[in-house]
DNA sequence: AGCTCTGGCCGGAAAT
DNA sequence: ATTTCCGGCCAG
């Protein structure tokens, strides 16, 4: 099919290369895994580069190999390349100190891709993965085992007592092994892995929490048996960096490890990353996660943290199978969740590890750069930071209404771009446009390829059209984004402005025809039909005529019931009769179980006509609360730590934040908290009001048996959640 | 070292 | 006791 041909898309000279490195000379090494499935590494020319704002200051400096001149008037339009990298390197001093600015200066007169691998890719050109499958990516997992020496909670490979105790690898082969201390101890086991890694020779290590606790740990005793911890290709040594990811709001420091000639995949991210976008995990540890994804072995075999050293010694088969298992679901977490990023690193200049730690912006932007560099066009530097209007949001009327329906724009700002032609001001050469709606048709030839595919074929369509749908919803997005090449304040506030209209076209109309808005965000509202209207089909062709060309409506659900609260918080009962919630005001992870519990029942009565069944509801949380039957979890919230316990603590000193339970907790507790850690806390004490700081106990730190939760905070709660239905 | 955006609800702490 | 402000979390 014409239409699937990915290098219409993006040029790549090169096909199945698995990985990209350098070699001292400056060029490229490619790693490339035939048909035949062997692994072959070829050199390539290649010069390191980057680029000024003019040749003045390109003849500047020295051991330059070729200097370039880039067409249009953008603020960088010479590049200058070099013989090595470490003329490179020198060239990059040189510039601080002849422009007296450094490279992250916003109007620095030079500009420097950090990433070598983007580098190479984009002016080879290739990309990664070319004319493979997710499946012929040989992908290794791994998981450890390891000893915590009596009187300690927690692993800590550097202290003598502890070791590893077992090693889990497998891969996409369907190979598999378990190495214990016990064959040969600790130093002849780590070898053996290392042997094992370099003989199955993987393109992906892969492990839930690999960078910060797998990788780490073994790095660590390798070095206490001095043992070089070589994992990389060509036997290459392994490097560690403290870096951070971003998943929503959340940031986490982890220790980045770069493997030569492969890459590491942390399942733990993509389930923060999945999460991000669903919002209804439970947890983001491996065994939350198998069984959120339906991939938990059956009869699998569980050992809880604290017992793994006793079962080692007591039952060491036990203990193997529950590594395995871990193995298994990481790999099973891994199919699902990262085929999205490998067919994203066919299309962007960065390695299949770096598509998955960053930021959908950046590689929009580097997707953007690649196309410019290759064109030989000037670039521009990002627009300073403006003030952006966002989207239109109403609640119109809180409380139940029967038989509503929604009707939303198909992906509105992308819509709006394309129809209008928009073009970020920087973007001489017109790449933006022309990449989104590449990206949009070639996503729609996917969906309907995968809808006549079966088993793996339409697995992977599925997957590359939903990683091409997170990228092309983030296009406005990047126009707004303050590091963009190609930002666009401007065009960015007219996109969310013709937004704006749209909705409250079809808001006008709907209203005018006699229906009831219920709530309407940014690009679909709820409502019920007016009056004698029943044909839904009927109904969206009435609202498609008043929209401009190039903007497309789908009334694509309705419901038996739904409760309004207020914007961006309401329920809804649909047909099968099953309820629904949506806003942070209703289900957010911050409130109590308990809480949310008789929210979802109370919600489930107003909606099927119950009414009359509150009052007992009411009554039997009062009673549990009152006499403990309800465990001490319900009780707790949990909240993540977005900053360092140790950074709140000197914020707060300097009286630049409020105290807050959950960080004087954190700093107090027996366990460590680092920034991204979850606590879970509840209130103690026995009076209504109280401060939650200096009256908070760590669930972890509880007793059961000596129940001190705040029954009078807590009926307090109760009573406030009725009223605050009982208005409107 | 790396980062898409705004709008909105809410609880808790501090200020009034 | 009430208001203001901030951080957390969520919708889209």
């Amino acid at each position: 099919m014409a239409t699937m041909d990915i290098s219409r898309l993006v040029r790549s000279d090169y096909d199945r290369v698995v990985a990209v490195e350098t070699d001292s000379a400056g060029r490229a090494v490619l790693f490339r895994r035939g048909t035949d499935d062997v692994v072959t590494r070829e050199i390539m020319p290649f010069q390191p580069w980057l680029l000024v704002s003019g040749p003045e200051l390109a003849r500047a400096l020295k051991d330059t190999s070729e200097i370039t001149p880039l067409r249009g008037d953008g603020m960088h339009r010479v590049r200058v390349s070099f013989p090595s990298w470490s003329a490179y390197e020198d060239a990059v001093k040189d510039l601080k100190d002849l422009t007296g600015m450094n490279p992250s200066a916003p109007l620095a007169p030079y500009r420097l891709f950090t990433d070598k691998a983007q580098q190479i890719l984009t002016m080879l050109p290739a990309r990664l993965f070319r004319g493979m499958a997710f499946q012929d990516l040989r992908r290794m997992q791994l998981d450890i085992e390891t000893r915590t020496a009596d009187g300690f909670h927690f692993p800590d490979a550097l202290r003598a007592s502890d070791e590893v105790l077992l090693v889990s690898l497998k891969d996409s082969t369907g190979w598999e092994c378990c190495l214990s201390v016990a064959q040969a101890g600790e130093a002849a086991m780590l070898k053996r892995m290392l042997e094992l890694i370099q003989e199955r020779d993987p393109d992906v290590i892969e492990g839930h929490n690999i960078f910060n606790f797998d990788l780490d740990y073994l790095d660590k005793r390798c070095k206490r048996h001095k043992i070089p911890f070589v994992l990389g290709r060509s036997r290459r040594p392994t490097f560690a960096r403290s870096s951070r990811f971003t998943a929503g709001e959340r940031t986490a420091t982890y220790k980045r490890y770069d493997i030569y000639g492969r890459h590491v995949v942390d399942t733990w991210h993509l389930v923060q990353l999945y999460d991000v976008a669903h919002r209804d995990m439970d947890g983001h540890g491996l065994k939350p996660a198998a069984r959120y994804f339906g991939v938990a072995a059956e009869n699998r075999t569980y050992v809880a943290g604290n017992d793994i050293t006793r079962i080692f010694e007591e039952d060491p088969e036990t203990l193997m199978k529950y590594c395995m298992d871990d193995v298994r679901e990481t790999d099973a977490l891994s199919r699902i969740l990262s085929p999205s990023y490998f067919y994203q690193a066919q299309l962007v200049p960065y390695s299949y590890q770096s598509c998955i730690t960053r930021g959908n912006a950046t590689r929009i932007d580097a997707l953007l750069c690649a196309e410019y560099m290759q064109a030989n066009a000037s670039l521009p530097i990002p627009q300073q930071a403006q003030p952006l209007q966002g989207a239109l949001t109403e609640a119109q009327h809180s409380g139940v209404f029967q038989n509503v329906w929604h009707v939303d724009v198909r992906s509105l700002y992308p819509s709006i771009i394309l129809a209008r032609g928009m073009c970020p001001a920087g973007d001489s050469e017109r790449a933006f446009g022309r990449i989104l709606g590449e990206l949009r048709n070639f996503r729609l030839a996917a969906k309907d390829a995968m809808r006549e595919a079966s088993g793996h074929e339409k697995e992977n369509y599925s997957a590359l059209q939903g990683s091409f749908k997170i990228l092309i919803n983030s296009f406005y997005g990047y126009t707004a984004f303050s590091q963009g090449t190609f930002n666009d304040y401007v065009m960015a506030n007219a996109i969310t402005r013709e937004g704006r209209e749209i909705l409250g076209s079809m808001r006008d109309f709907l209203q005018d025809a006699g229906a009831i808005i219920v709530e309407m965000d940014t690009d679909g509202i709820y409502f019920t039909p007016p009056p004698g209207m029943t044909d839904q089909a009927e109904m969206e062709r009435r609202v498609q005529a008043i929209l401009p060309p190039g903007i497309e409506v789908e009334l694509d659900a309705s419901y038996q019931a739904m409760y309004g609260y207020k914007s961006k918080n309401y329920a809804l009962l649909d047909w099968d009769g099953r309820v629904s919630v949506t806003g942070a005001a209703l289900k957010s992870r911050g409130l109590e179980p308990f809480q949310r519990r008789y929210m979802m029942e109370h919600l489930t009565m107003l909606l099927t006509g119950r009414e009359a069944e509150l009052p007992a509801l009411y009554e039997r949380f009062e009673t549990d609360i009152r006499e403990h039957r309800l465990p001490l979890k319900d009780f707790a919230k949990r909240e993540i730590l977005s900053m360092a316990p140790r950074l709140y603590a000197e914020k707060l000193a300097a009286k630049a934040t409020k105290r807050s339970a959950a960080y004087e907790l954190a700093l107090q507790a027996k366990k460590e908290y680092l920034q991204g850690d979850s606590v879970e806390f509840y209130v103690t004490g026995d009076k209504k009001n109280v401060s939650v700081v200096g009256n908070a106990r760590l669930l972890e730190e509880a007793d059961e048996q000596q129940r001190d939760e705040n029954i009078p905070y807590y009926l307090d709660k109760l009573a406030q959640l009725k009223a605050k239905f009982a208005e409107g």
